[in-house]
DNA sequence: CTGAAAGCGCTAACAA
DNA sequence: TTGTTAGCGCTTTCAG
């Protein structure tokens, strides 16, 4: 060992000077203000030669553990601030083996439905003092292996998963090695797992009574892709509704699909108009969730109250369209948030059996979807 | 040592039963499935030795380098997949001194015009092989500092970074060390760094003009707290086109303070009735930004058109208001892909001087913008 | 109150 | 082609 032994005065930079013989010259590049190398960072061992005295002196101030008087500790701090001293993590992280950090796997970081949720999951995982990780599947189920996979990888101490899969089997070995998983929106697929959902089926089925309540009897329903838990959870609810009060339903009334405008406006067009449906075109229309609606509210039938509204999923400004929209509210932010404390209680130990919180949904009648059925 | 030298058979648990005697009692769970014990992970070794190879090689094929027999391959494939092997990212990262992550800190991850910027950094990062780590300011000085400093601890690669503070002297020693780091949205504060910004004065600028030329000569402007960036230019830009054509600004016009929807609607009220204000009430209306404009959009004058408005920022639905909404779009999206590009390019090696990106904005004029002055 | 030594799980360098 | 050794920077243990 070539190693200087304690309280030596040697420095960052010959410390690394020794190592720089074996690194891959990195792009050395020079600061132009201090003139101090970049890339270079001093570590516990650097500080406490600075400071004079051992390692574990350093790290106990460093984590403000007990047993450091005040004399040592101030040499220790005007050393750490000499020097720009900040502990790596990762190296903590490894002896640890707790990383304080947990993933988040949503479909889309930019749909305002997914926003609140997420914000509420940072917000709970900040209280708990976790980083959030995240990344988007953009529903793609390959996508969303590969990111939980590598979030697993860096021993993230948990993951709240908005699946876009159909087969969660690939997690077994993550949770049996104790990484906390809450679903939340969706449930998982062939695993059992907490799981922190809306009441779809119950909210699309109350929306299409509405609708019934309001006379109409020809009703349509466009919605995302039928893999979707959500999307086939609200079709069931759709179809519940109508049979209970006795109407039949026209194949030609149920369009799921990609949420895409093109599609979504095409069909809905189709419906408010088909004269090849043998019981004429629907007069009213449920639509699956936000990205649907607003493509919806711009179709001329229903901005001119020809056709009736309702759409789920609540939006900013909602209200101040023309109808104003009537919607089945979710609360985005209250299943992050639920989900999240759940995580955190599993992290905390909680062993219990797998979890389904269900969450209400609230019918919010606003005009469109109050609108009498046209002859 | 105690430890088996090769080819030995000595399995996961038998590792673990070893550690366990010094190992925290860190509430041992058994997984009620297979009775594999919680929270113990197969490491390399358990695999190499499982697979009767050398440590090395069972690195060699979870990192897909070559030089590895196909029989032996299989053979270190089996054991993983027998363990439920994955590689601990932790040591990967302490060893190799590059994490594959970057930061993002915004203000709120749920702000409509965040959410399609940090889609776009998370876009970018992914195509770069890396995870985004992300967490909210809230606006607050401190909690950014904390979230960057926390960020930096874990020794992301980069940061992108939507700054609330007004000094960011404590990034130095950071991007000293080779955090390569690029502001967005706002600029750093007492630091020379990357930023990429929107032509936030010009947009201001224009969209006043817009106003003039459609008659308006009492104009007000409601924007966020000024010691925000881009509130501060949005208003120097109101000025500026009141300037040139030789309007004076009553005091009374210009109202900064935080966005919430009461302080912004009394605000707004204000102008539009002071009789009060030596020159009578505002006709028209310039909004800071998108959270402004949703609030001043409910304003009676506003909808009844008997006030003008132009908001800065554009939003979902702005088209489909009553009357729709005539605004200074920026690009958040684009903010966020030239931003994390830029991110990419310094950590690829490009060392030249910070840079300052500026995008234009573009006024899009829908009808609340063009009302005319009511006398 | 303080510090030396061991080792977290991996990769880099160097043998064999 | 394969394996051995020496750390990465920290925390833990245990001895002063």
């Amino acid at each position: 060992m070539l190693l200087p032994r304690r309280r030596t005065t040697e420095n960052v930079s010959q410390a690394r000077r020794r190592q720089d013989r074996t690194a891959v010259a990195d792009t050395p590049r020079t600061s132009r203000t201090t003139g101090r190398r970049y890339g270079l960072r001093p570590t516990m061992k650097d500080v406490a030669a600075r400071a004079g005295v051992g390692l574990k002196t350093v790290s106990r101030v460093v984590n403000g553990e007990p047993g450091v008087t005040p004399d040592t500790e101030r040499r220790v701090r005007d050393a750490i601030a000499a020097l720009g001293f900040r502990r790596n993590d990762s190296a903590r992280i490894l002896r640890k083996g707790r990383t304080a950090s947990v993933g988040l796997v949503l479909e889309d970081l930019a749909d305002p439905f997914y926003a609140p949720l997420s914000r509420a999951v940072e917000e709970v995982a900040r209280a708990h003092g976790a980083l959030l990780i995240n990344g988007s599947s953009a529903e793609d189920r390959e996508r969303e292996q590969e990111l939980v996979l590598a979030l697993c990888a860096r021993r993230v101490d948990g993951l709240v998963i908005i699946p876009a899969g159909d087969d969660h089997r690939y997690l077994e070995p993550e949770i049996e090695a104790g990484v906390a998983t809450v679903f939340v929106d969706r449930p998982a697929a062939r695993l059992e797992a907490d799981a922190v959902l809306s009441d779809n089926f119950g909210g699309a089925r109350a929306g299409v009574a509405h609708l019934i309540a309001h006379g109409h009897r020809r009703i349509g329903f466009i919605g995302d892709l039928p893999r979707i838990h959500t999307a086939a959870e609200r079709l069931r609810g759709y179809r519940a509704a109508m049979a209970e009060a006795g109407l039949e339903v026209d194949a030609s009334w149920v369009a799921l699909g990609p949420t895409d405008p093109e599609r979504v406006r095409a069909d809905a067009e189709r419906m408010l108009a088909d004269r090849n449906s043998p019981s004429g075109p629907v007069t009213a229309l449920l639509t699956g969730n936000n990205r649907v609606t607003v493509t919806v509210v711009r179709v001329p039938a229903v901005r001119e109250r020809r056709a009736a509204l309702v759409g789920f999923d609540d939006f900013e400004l909602a209200d101040l369209l023309t109808p104003p929209v009537t919607v089945i509210a979710q609360e985005p932010a209250l299943l992050g948030r639920r989900a999240a404390e759940l995580l955190f209680r599993r992290l905390e130990g909680a062993g219990d059996a797998p979890r389904r919180v269900e969450l209400p949904t609230r019918l919010v009648p606003r005009g469109s979807g109050e609108v009498p059925p046209s002859s």
